[in-house]
DNA sequence: CAAAGGAATATTGAATTCATAATTACTTTT
DNA sequence: AAAAGTAATTATGAATTCAATATTCCTTTG
């Protein structure tokens, strides 16, 4: 309901519809009406539209001429592509990684690492992803390459609603813990083939189809519940 | 001149300006006019900025506010940044067609591959690229992912202006073949690992910085010729 | 009562208009 | 004549208006 009154209007738009459908407020296959935004933003249906253009780029919805624009229903095989690639963009940032972090850089992560290890034994799980997220973009930092951040932040952005539903069994969770001490490792030698070889292969990476089966959109306009 | 008179005004008009950009009429760091481009392709300010925030989006273009349009510039970096990326993602795309494959489909790149093999030994640049390229979509394709296929499609977009000015020394071209020459061993093998390897490492995935010198954008708004 | 047809309504697509910021051209001053 | 300041012009940003396509609701017909 606040008013938006900043420059960069449709961007600031844009990002705000992106938010809606990351918290669910607007429903995979559900019409998005265009009147209905224009009135909640306070804003005309041009920089509306542009926004609407935008997110259709970007993935997050999809544009039926002459009849509306939609939130992007997210398939099985919709994710489980997204995930296969953004483990490939994960396998190069580390190599890339390799080359060009700092001593620095470095010893930031490993403080992460200790940090989220201390979550683990803990069992902590909220705050252990939250590190653990800390850690993947730290090295997508490191990776020095724009391009590269900018692309997985995109397939991010587009699956960010399902992705931190799973659920971690105690296997589960001590593999990835394991998958995270020889990451640490490699990078300490900057063995970037190694990196990146892990980073592919790591088990965050690699999508549980019965984990996501009770997220993903489902036929029927309404989508269950995505928290 | 030709007027536009289909539906989904916006997209077209899209597909044209990265037309001028790919042509190079539309020169990188010169301002775009939107009135000029109205004019020429018959539509009015509405669709043309869509156009234009889509090609921001799809970082063709860059918008700075109330200052207009340019067409990116691309600089050594960010066309190293984008080969990086690019090669990652064949390699991914190899990894998964080996999974997915056909015969049929195994069968018809080995006629592509030597297709490429006979205009190699003629030394015919332009149909031996044009088939290379042809094997290069036929795995993506074969891949079965839909969105590396449209962030592939997209960064190809980007530097398709710097792309095939590459020049091929002798040394070079003969390396490329022999990848080649494993890439289809790998493939007919069905050996996903070693195709992601190799296509990551294949020659025409890594940048030449020198034979890309001359091609790149100049400092000032005129660009060098780019065809 | 179900299905088909057709007006009425609502929604989208695109042009136009209005407001504001940037650029250019023209003075004025030193 | 160069620099600075100011008016005129132009370009961009966003709202509004107009046109065309969908959708809804009601009537008609079998």
């Amino acid at each position: 309901m606040t008013k938006i009154l900043q420059r960069n209007l449709y961007r600031e738009v844009a990002d705000r519809i992106g938010d809606l459908i990351e918290h669910g407020e607007l429903l995979p296959g559900e019409r998005i009406s265009e009147k209905q935004l224009c009135e909640r933003f306070g804003v005309s249906r041009t920089p509306l539209r542009e926004a609407l253009k935008v997110l259709a780029t970007e993935g997050l919805i999809e544009l039926l001429p002459n009849r509306g624009a939609r939130v992007v229903r997210l398939t099985l095989k919709n994710v489980k592509d997204t995930y296969d690639l953004m483990a490939a963009l994960e396998g190069l940032s580390g190599e890339l990684a390799c080359e060009y972090i700092s001593d620095a850089e470095i010893a930031a992560i490993r403080q992460l690492h200790d940090t989220m290890l201390e979550h683990y034994r803990n069992r902590d799980l909220m705050p252990y992803f939250q590190v653990n997220r800390q850690i993947h973009e730290s090295i997508l930092a490191a990776s020095n390459n724009d391009v590269l951040q900018e692309m997985y932040s995109n397939l991010s952005q587009r699956i960010k609603r399902v992705r931190y539903s799973k659920k971690m069994t105690e296997r589960y969770w001590s593999q990835a813990v394991k998958d995270h001490e020889n990451m640490m490792a490699a990078l300490e030698k900057r063995d970037s083939q190694l990196l990146g070889q892990i980073l592919r292969d790591h088990l965050c990476n690699k999508i549980e189809v019965a984990t996501l089966a009770g997220v993903i959109d489902t036929e029927d306009d309404k989508s269950v519940a995505n928290s």
